[in-house]
DNA sequence: TATGTAATGTTATAATATAACAAACTGAGT
DNA sequence: ACTCAGTTTGTTATATTATAACATTACATA
């Protein structure tokens, strides 16, 4: 587990203190006073935290989310719940859907390497 | 089941003829002979398409492709295979796991509206 | 025909992401 | 300490994807 760098511990650090998704640019915003200036010392941030795991990105959103997830690191299944009320989203475990998406796509002669779960609905508090 | 306007028709005719995902860059390039000339005009049609599930979106590449899934038409559950070395994308029945996800959500107390699995990895073709 | 709804055309701009390249840092091996 | 390779950084510029705003036109239907 290589330490991780400057930049890397800024943007890290400001999506954990985050109750929400954030875009890159959020989080340029957020580290300005850091010093950070350009879009990609974020994206170069992030690209390295998603190979290790300790942050997700969600797809259907261009944002991003530190993990909270204590299992998934190594793991290659990710599964989120949107909210669309109230933008909640949520890092659930989801394994038993993992291993029948994995029984069912080497059915179909594929071999999976990372999955993108996203599930858009209502969360227990908005319905 | 209404029928499709002009550019509706022009859009999926352009992303059924193609054997690929297309951006909605890609289709307005496409579609410039016959007078588009707007990302809107684009943007547009592939909204209303989506709606009526005739067209569907790959969240993760930000690219659109018609609907080759003669159940899926009414029903909230899409999925996908992206093969990372080809391109190739596939749209496949994933009942079991949209049943699977259903009762696990439910669980979480979400209800869900819609959702996108999208599977990175390698294809039979290319193994 | 009157009326409301949906679709269109157009210009401009916002939001997201990457290319290219030079400089600085890091760690392993000598 | 020196060297080399690999990684990280800073910086400017640019590419790609998507929406805002607003005037106009088509279409259904009562
Ligand atoms: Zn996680
Ligand atoms: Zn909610
Ligand atoms: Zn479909
Ligand atoms: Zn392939």
């Amino acid at each position: 587990m290589k330490a991780l760098t400057r930049n890397q511990e800024l943007v890290l650090d400001v999506l954990q203190r985050s109750a929400r998704q954030m875009s890159a640019y959020d989080i340029l915003d957020k580290l300005r006073p850091e010093g950070l200036k350009a879009p990609l010392q974020v994206y170069r941030a992030l690209e390295k935290l998603m190979e290790i795991q300790l942050v997700h990105k969600l797809e259907s959103l261009n944002a991003f989310v530190s993990c909270n997830h204590k299992s998934c690191h190594g793991s290659d299944m990710t599964a989120f719940t949107i909210c669309q009320d109230c933008g909640a989203v949520n890092e659930f475990s989801a394994d038993g859907v993992a291993a029948l998406l994995k029984r069912q796509s080497v059915g179909e002669g594929f071999k999976i390497y990372q999955t993108a779960i996203e599930i858009k609905g209502t969360c227990a508090r908005c319905m």
